[in-house]
DNA sequence: TTTACGCAATT
DNA sequence: TCAATTGCGTAAAT
């Protein structure tokens, strides 16, 4: 390894990082400053540095940049680099302000007219290391790699974004390519680079590449005995040798350079505080400022000898009779962070940490814990407590009191970007690196922390989270947060521990018949092209429709032309006559239904526990309106329209000791919402009024008595009503109402004449979003759009459409969310045997114990109508049976 | 084995 | 060219 009293010299491919931290960024939506200006590139660079700084330690700093995307080596080869797309807009100008940045910190930033980043690198390694320094290259260009040796190791991107540097030297580079570092240039040079549009020798891979380096040594010396090369291989080899060659003269990088400064000039100074906050607070980075500033106190932190890094403390393995001492002895404002430990599925201890101290409880000791765990006076912070909650419960341990989830609280702040892991929220809130085990690491680095130390974690980052929350900007987030979100969490714990019965007998039944239909159908598709062909290939069924049968084009998808079931009723329609066409198309459709069906009671079966009964996950933060999503299995997507379909829902069932189902669901909850917020007195009056609502407001638009409204009529306006909320144009209108553009265009006229305040809500959603860069529920829970300005035509519309319907949709996900809390809490009150199993945006499904249904009903029907006071009236509409189907009203 | 895409199910 | 999801199968990339 290398020699700690060596200063250690970092130098950075400036270009390159900053390219790939705006690509990993971007999409992400957040860096964009008031007046446009994207930061992606700068934030995603910076972030990295300062990473780089406190990991590394460096005693000097430089970062190279090309000047341009040409040098001498376009001058060699015109189409070196070609074939990159143009640099998205939103790029260019960072690397400027990237430069201030620098400048601003004291960071020297070297260029060099006609060589590239990656030239000055070698030469400042070169002399580096010929003037004792320990050098690390941290580069996207793996061309760099030829410059490892002894005292050059490279930190390399790895695949996705700039988080994740692995560490190149000597031996890691020979363990993934086969070839020593200095010889590396000789197998890229053979195989190519994609990057930079360098063909390789073709059938060539690394594999070959390397073995023939490992023979003969050099391009020119495997050129040299090419003759002796068999096979296809060899043949390429001989016929594009001047590849090689070219490849080889490009790829070498120069390393006496003739630079304006030297390794000695890249000594670490102090920002310039001044500059620095001109800079990055003219940016809108002021997490950024502060971090940055901050480095001065860490470096002389260093150099004092003191800690630059917060140090985990130590674990204490707990005896049940010492629990109670430790507990006694913590302080901390936020409640102790928790991890249930769980080994392959199984309950196995619990990690508790506050700030300064932390503790595991294996299993055998957990019962000195108990009492703690079930106060409810006691708050605790976990990191996905759901699943904790389950985990502990499942294992005797009831956990109350406040339950705290930093996942949650994320995902309220940005729901576009929830973490996926503790890890990874780590990373965004402390911008720090937790150990994970990850067995694709290159490098075998620390090993994963426990469940106590991992209790650090959670506190800390439920510390920097609860920060941001408390802020008065966050105000109406945070009481989401505490009146809705965290109650809610251990509700939807006992919802998915108890899960529903399902008659397994139903499905499986169900199931035979779909299979032989399916096969009837398969068949007939055949007969009817006179060959087979996969079903359920997109890219197969083109070359049937539209080559084979001579089918006219339909809408195009990025890889050709639709297949869906739309497109497919659409040609349908075309073909005047009965003929092997229809007959093909309509076999194809019926088959697509059954296997579909059948695909999607597979899965539920294999989904029934040891209990019989189906225990979905709920994501609380799921969607980004507020809703909450299913998966593992989803059932909120159970099918309903068809009647083949609906039958799946009569496998749900009521379980062993209970009555039936009780199904409630509020009517129209999304009109009633835009009926409250729009304040359209007509729109208000029809709910008022309790009329059938399609029919009143198409008696308003088509000017007839509501008894002269047609049913052609109310499914217009009801097309019509539901597609406003989602920003529905006269086009998509058009399409779904199989009317002309014109006729839809006039009826949406026709609609708004009449119910003009609902457009004007609409429009000033939308309005106040791009103002205000969020939109915002009635309860107060926000979303970002970033989007909403975007010079991107397709972006800004999308954000456009999502940004009128977030509040809709976000306000009837709260009141469902409210209504969920009071039933539940009402339940417990009243001391029902009776359950709650089942959430699907807008109805809830209950088991009704014995003798329980007048009381239930009474509850859910309360708490669902009065969880919000609107303008209209929130009605519920109640079902009862023996299964969910039946329960339906 | 992982990733992108098309398709389809719900509210 | 209609919002929010989950999830399957195919085909291509690895």
């Amino acid at each position: 390894m290398s020699d700690p009293q060596k200063p250690t010299l970092m130098i950075i491919d400036g270009h390159s990082l900053a390219f790939r931290a705006f690509f990993a960024l971007v999409q992400t939506g957040n860096f964009i400053t008031d007046d446009g200006q994207h930061t992606e590139a700068v934030y995603g660079f910076l972030s990295m540095m300062l990473r780089l700084l406190k990991d590394e330690e460096p005693t000097h700093l430089g970062v190279a940049f090309d000047v341009s995307r040409t040098s001498f080596r376009t001058a060699e080869y015109a189409e070196y680099k070609e074939g990159r797309g143009e640099t998205p807009p939103e790029f260019s100008g960072q690397v400027g302000l990237l430069q201030n940045a620098l400048t601003a910190m004291n960071v020297p930033w070297i260029t060099k007219d006609d060589y590239e980043a990656d030239d000055i690198l070698a030469t400042l390694a070169a002399q580096g290391a010929a003037q004792g320094y320990r050098v690390l290259v941290v580069s996207g260009d793996r061309d760099s790699f030829q410059l490892i040796d002894d005292d050059v190791t490279v930190l390399y991107p790895s695949a996705m974004g700039v988080t994740a540097l692995k560490r190149y030297d000597a031996d890691a580079v020979f363990e993934k390519y086969k070839v020593w570092p200095h010889q590396y240039p000789e197998l890229a040079a053979l195989v190519g680079e994609k990057a930079d549009n360098l063909p390789g020798i073709d059938k060539v891979g690394p594999v070959t590449a390397a073995k023939w380096i490992a023979q003969w040594g050099t391009v020119e010396e495997i050129l040299a005995h090419a003759d002796e090369i068999k096979g296809v291989a060899g043949s390429n080899l001989r016929e594009q040798s001047e590849r090689a060659r070219r490849n080889r003269r490009l790829n070498a990088l120069v390393r006496d350079l003739d630079l304006p400064l030297a390794p000695a000039d890249l000594e670490r100074r102090g920002v310039d505080a001044t500059a620095v906050r001109e800079v990055l607070g003219g940016l809108q980075m002021r997490t950024m400022l502060d971090r940055v500033l901050k480095l001065d106190d860490a470096e002389a932190a260093v150099a004092s000898g003191a800690e630059s890094r917060i140090a985990a403390p130590d674990v204490l393995t707990l005896a049940a009779s010492e629990v109670d001492a430790w507990l006694a002895a913590q302080h901390t404002p936020l409640g102790l962070g928790v991890v249930v430990d769980t080994v392959d599925g199984e309950f196995a201890g619990i990690g508790l940490s506050s700030a300064s101290a932390s503790a595991y409880i294996p299993a055998e000791n957990v019962d000195g814990l108990r009492s703690w765990l079930a106060d409810e006076t006691t708050s605790k912070v976990f990191f996905d407590a759901k699943r904790q909650l389950k985990a502990s419960e499942r294992a005797g341990l009831a956990i109350r009191g406040a339950v705290n989830d930093t996942r949650v609280m994320a995902g309220l702040l940005n729901p576009s970007r929830v973490p996926a892991s503790l890890a990874d929220q780590v990373l965004s809130a402390l911008e720090e690196s937790m150990p994970v085990s990850d067995p694709n690491q290159l490098v075998p680095e620390v090993p994963p922390v426990g469940a106590g130390t991992e209790a650090w974690f959670v506190l800390r980052v439920a510390d920097a989270v609860t920060t941001t929350l408390a802020t008065e900007a966050n105000a109406g987030t945070r009481r989401v947060h505490d009146e809705i979100e965290r109650p809610l969490t251990p509700v939807l714990a006992q919802m998915e521990l108890t899960g529903v019965a399902i008659d397994a007998g139903v499905l499986a039944r169900q199931r035979e018949v779909l299979e032989q239909g399916a096969d009837t159908y398969r068949t007939a598709a055949f007969a009817a092209i006179g060959h087979e062909v996969n079903l359920g290939s997109p890219k197969q069924l083109q070359t049937v429709l539209f080559d084979e049968l001579g089918l006219p084009p339909t809408r195009k998808t990025k890889t050709g032309y639709s297949t869906d079931a739309d497109s497919l009723a659409d040609l349908l329609e075309k073909i005047e006559e009965e003929n092997e066409g229809s007959i093909f198309l309509q076999s194809l459709l019926k088959h697509r239904d059954a296997t579909k069906l059948k695909q999607m009671i597979e899965t539920l079966e294999k989904s029934i526990a040891a209990d019989g009964r189906i225990h979905t996950t709920y994501d609380q933060v799921g969607a980004a309106t507020g809703r909450i999503s299913s998966n593992d299995p989803n059932l909120q997507n159970i099918p309903v329209r068809s009647d083949e379909g609906r039958r799946i829902r009569s496998a749900f069932v009521s379980g062993e000791g209970f009555e039936s189902l009780l199904t409630a669901d509020y009517s129209q909850i999304e009109m009633r919402i835009m009926a409250h917020l729009s304040g359209d007195a007509g729109l208000i009056e029809a709910f008022r009024a309790g009329e059938d609502l399609h029919r009143y407001v198409g008696s308003h638009v088509f000017g007839v008595a509501p008894e002269d409204v047609t049913a052609a009529m109310r499914n217009k306006v009801k097309a019509m009503s539901y597609g406003l909320a989602y920003g529905l144009g006269p086009f998509g209108l058009a399409k779904q109402l199989r009317i002309s553009q014109a006729e839809a265009k006039q009826l949406m006229a026709d609609y708004f004449e009449r119910f003009g305040r609902v457009r004007d809500y609409l429009r000033d959603v939308v309005q106040q979003a791009k103002s205000d860069g969020y939109t915002e529920t009635i309860f107060g829970r926000r979303r970002p759009f970033p989007d909403l300005n975007s010079p991107n035509r397709v972006l800004r519309d999308n954000a456009e459409r999502a940004a009128l319907n977030s509040p809709i949709q976000g306000s009837a996900a709260d009141i469902m969310k409210i209504a969920m809390l009071g039933v539940a809490s009402d339940m417990a009150d009243a001391g029902l045997g009776s359950r709650m199993l089942l959430q699907v945006h807008d109805e809830l499904i209950f088991e009704i114990a014995p003798g329980e249904q007048e009381k239930l009903e009474e509850i859910v029907t309360r708490r669902m109508s009065t969880a919000a006071t609107l303008d209209v009236p929130l009605t519920v509409q109640i079902g009862r049976g023996p299964d969910w189907d039946a329960a339906a009203h």
